[in-house]
DNA sequence: GTGACACAGTGCTGCCGATCACATCCGCGC
DNA sequence: GCGCGGATGTGATCGGCAGCACTGTGTCAC
């Protein structure tokens, strides 16, 4: 079996046996870039492991602006949320690089609730966990300025996705100035000055949809 | 046993036996107003149900800026965060009335969730609940302006809170007009000026820590 | 009744960041 | 290699909101 699955909090609590089983009742849904997964709105209440790729949560208000509440990568869930508090989707699932999933319907998940206490208890640990993430974004939007969001989002994407090299931690976030924008909730234009101005201190360095880190320390100082 | 709390999500999932079986392992706390429950960075596994008056969640930022997560009103959940996902406090819970509140510990908790998982699905859902709002709330920091989000929380909390009576409806929300900012992520000063100029225009009348909406059509509108 | 104190109302000033308007730049198809 | 569209870099302008400095106002203790 999959190394990212075993590390999946769907999986965690099984043994290998229990494991394949579950696997064998999830359907695998391959993704390119800018495919959509679902849209807010959508009924639905099937769940997603992500096992390959990056796939963002988002929003558009009213009058056509973006809003992304999360990137979410390899071992992480998509679409809980309309799976155990039933209701359409709330927000629009949509694949930042090519993508592998495994979904899981709402009927083939319940036996296993039933049956085995510690699946409830990792979900119920995954989704308080992301809450706990969710309620420090909001507080940086209250307490950050933008330049300082900007650093903390990339900390962020740096712990989840960058690898160490010599020359610093190369984080390949797969995401435009633009997505970075609404991820932080800032303007482009804003989100790219910010960048522009920690390269020329030389605390990073840009590359296309990735950032080299070159200085952790003065980017988390900036960060709070 | 207690009307509200047959309603909160710990039990709605039990009968009435059981319901009282696990009454039964809580302990009763009482605060009066500006009491705290616990403190961010505290340790702590226990969770709360409040069967009585309103509970604040909020944090404090390095440099002393007051920013509210949540208000907790009867039959809501206090603390499930560190009780399913491990760690220490993230938020403070602070009275915002006198208060009464039930607590369990997590060893006494297990139990329910191994022989029930009624009670796993019935906590999954009100979690997800929580995220899903808080999800809403982030998009509203993003998208809207602060008389916006004035008028969003407003209606928020007369949704929860208020009682409709021959003048409009009447929404006791406990929160000093600093707190209300803390809520919306913006200054006193600015909720003021917002709250006065709803009311200038007939929409809503002020009163000390309440409000009487009287035009919710409007209000509803200006939210978005 | 009279401080005292917390809360509420309101103008003024400055600044952060959205918006607009461009000027590149870069990858890709043909 | 040429052109085209999407992405990026950067200045100029403008408005919303924080911060500050006050002035009312209500409520409690004594």
């Amino acid at each position: 079996m999959d190394d990212v699955l075993r590390r999946a909090p769907l999986f965690a609590a099984l043994d290998d046996e229990q494991a394949a089983e579950l696997r064998a009742s999830m359907t695998e849904v391959t993704l390119a870039r800018g495919d959509s997964l679902f849209h807010e709105g959508d009924p639905g209440d099937r769940l997603y492991v992500v096992t390959e790729g990056k796939v963002k949560l988002h929003r558009t208000s009213p009058d056509g602006r973006e809003n992304m509440l999360a990137v979410v990568g390899p071992g992480e869930l998509i679409g809980e949320l309309s799976l155990f508090d039933p209701g359409p989707r709330t927000a629009t699932a949509t694949a930042l690089t090519e993508v592998k999933l495994l979904g899981l319907g709402h009927g083939d998940l319940q036996p296993w609730l039933n049956v085995r206490p510690e699946v409830s208890t990792a979900l119920l640990r995954a989704v308080a966990r992301r809450l706990r993430r969710t309620n420090d974004v909001m507080s940086d939007l209250v307490f950050s300025d933008v330049p300082g969001r900007v650093a903390k989002a990339l900390l962020d994407l740096s712990r989840r996705f960058g690898v160490q090299s010599e020359e610093g931690i190369h984080v390949v976030h797969d995401l435009t100035q633009e997505e970075l924008a609404q991820l932080v909730g800032a303007s482009r234009e804003t989100v790219n000055k910010a960048l522009a101005d920690f390269a020329g201190r030389g605390w990073l360095r840009l590359e296309a949809r990735a950032v080299i880190l070159l200085d952790v320390e003065r980017l988390a100082k900036r960060s709070r």
